[in-house]
Order: structure tokens, then C-alpha cells, then sequence
DNA sequence: GGTGAAATTGTTATCCA
DNA sequence: TGGATAACAATTTCACC
């Protein structure tokens, strides 16, 4: 990965849009060695999936809550069930274990607080669960999907 | 918006690579009504981006930090300096208003302990905090951008 | 690694049911 | 609104630096 791979990756972070014929131009290459780089990052797995991103309130998504909970107990066993119970809860769109006070944490996606309580309930049948606690987000100030690239180990010297 | 909408979303919110055929195909339609669709669900504001999403273990940023803080003063000249400080450093991929014990949740991407201490102390810097505690991502359980369509609201009853 | 152009495939516009 | 076709623009492959 060079300094040209990370122009490409800054720009589809933000936009995966853009044809290829402009994308080489941004960088200053022509289309065939810029297709060559994206398939080069999406085959080594930098490059993920291309995907859209929606709009929660038109969705009907008014209502995004972050759940934290500790495990009632600490066993292989337990994590499982939690994990396979709550890994298909469409509603729950990000799943965290943590360090410290608490052992998970959750992001939630729901119309209002009637739908946060179905979720909930849904929540606590899983597994035994301690210390269920909920805040809502009430502004979301910045929300991202670009990574920032200034860490990434560039293999030639050439920038 | 109706349910062959929710389809076409349902879809691009996993892989937006798809050609317009195939997804016109996955919906039971031809490629012009499936592109008349996707115009309008662009335009409405229903779709938001395109993007990729990128590995962050491939980008050297090994290390996920959840960050809580409280406002030091609660007026609108702190937030906007607080807002206006943070919105700028990349690692800082979300900013979360909060409802209740804690004021704001950041989360932050770095490449390990050394580097989120860099974050930590430009964070600090931007305006005056308290009670900023810091939680490290253990493993990522589920991590998703796709959001539930259950509760879209459809405008034909036509199922 | 890079270029330019040909071959292929996908997207957008026009028109009709 | 949906479908077929044609015009257009894009991507992918190719032969060659």
C-alpha cells in the first residue's frame, strides 16, 4: 500500500460513487493501473464492502439508544448464548465487548420508546443479564464511516 | 416508498456493487423501473451515501476506544467550542449527544494506546472537560450499517 | 508499475403498453 | 408504473511500454 492507495481509499470512504475515470484522475493515474489498485485493496481485504448508507429518520428510525450490561455470569457458555441471541436483532446494529465496568455495549435502532421496549424485553429474555442501562442519543453531532488512513504502513518509500 | 423499496434497500445496505440488472432481477423487475426507484429513494434523501468500509485492522488501527465526558458548563458557547474542536480530528469517527448521566460519547480509532493517548491529550485541550472516562474495545461482537427496515412507513397498501 | 485503445458490460433516456 | 430498446458511459481486458 502506497500514498496513492490511501488517495484512493480517502476519496471512496466518502464516496464510492465516482466513476473510476474520475477517481484515476484525482490521483493522477489513468483507469487501468487505478482499477488494478482497487482490486488489489478489495482482494487483500482493506477495501471491505461497498454499501449504501441510509437516512434513519426517513426510515422511521427517530430513536437511537446505547445500551450498556454486564454478563450475569463469566463462562464461555453464557457469551454464546448472548452473542447468538443477539447477533439477528436487526434493531441492534453494533455489538461490543469492553474492558473495564462493563462488559457490553450496544447500538440501537428504533422508531420511538414503545419500539425500544419490545427491543428490550427481547434483550433480557437472551441471556441473564446485570446491570442493563440505557441512554439515548439525543444529537448526533458526527457520524462516519471513513477510517482515518494516517496510521496505515505504507510500503514504498516513494511519496 | 413501498415494499419493493424496502427490497432494493435491503440489498444495497449489504453490497451497493450489485449491477442494476441483477438487482432489478432480485426484485422481480426490469432495470428501468429498479433505476427509477433507486433515482428517487436518492433524491427523497432515503439513501444518503455510497461508500466502501474499509478494515481497520488493515489500516493499522488495531485499537477501538468507546470515550464518555461531561460538559464542564452547560451553555451554547462551550458546545459549539466543544463541537467545532472535535469534529476535526479523524480518529474521532462519532459524536454522540447524550440524554442523562453523561453528556457526550465519543468513538475513536487509533492504532494502539500511545496513539489514543495523542487523541486523548488534543481532546482535552479543546474545551474545558469533566469525568472523561475511557473504554477500550475488546472484540467487535457485530458492527453493521444496515439499518432495520420493519418500521419504514410504506405508502401503498400493495404488498 | 504504467499507458492507450478495444471489447465488454452497465447505466440512462426515449418511447410505448 | 412497468417494460423494451437504443444511445450512452462506464468498466475490464488486452497488447505493448
Amino acid at each position: 500500500m502506497d500514498k496513492k492507495d490511501l488517495e484512493i481509499l480517502q476519496i471512496l470512504q466518502k464516496d464510492a460513487s465516482v466513476p473510476l475515470s474520475d477517481l484515476a484522475q484525482a490521483v493522477h493515474l489513468s483507469t487501468t493501473p487505478c482499477w488494478r489498485r482497487l482490486q488489489k485493496l478489495q482482494e487483500e481485504g482493506v477495501i471491505r464492502q461497498h454499501v449504501v448508507l441510509c437516512d434513519p429518520a426517513r426510515l422511521n428510525l427517530g430513536l437511537t439508544v446505547m445500551v450498556t450490561l454486564k454478563a450475569a455470569q463469566h463462562n464461555e457458555k453464557w457469551m454464546q448464548k448472548f452473542i447468538t441471541g443477539v447477533k439477528d436483532i436487526p434493531e441492534i446494529v453494533e455489538i461490543l465487548r469492553m474492558s473495564g465496568d462493563i462488559d457490553y455495549l450496544l447500538k440501537v435502532h428504533v422508531p420511538d420508546m414503545a419500539g425500544f421496549d419490545l427491543v428490550y424485553k427481547k434483550l433480557v429474555k437472551v441471556a441473564d443479564l446485570q446491570d442493563v442501562s440505557s441512554s439515548f442519543v439525543m444529537e448526533v453531532i458526527k457520524s462516519t464511516t471513513a477510517l482515518p488512513l494516517d496510521y496505515a504502513i505504507l510500503k514504498s518509500g516513494k511519496n
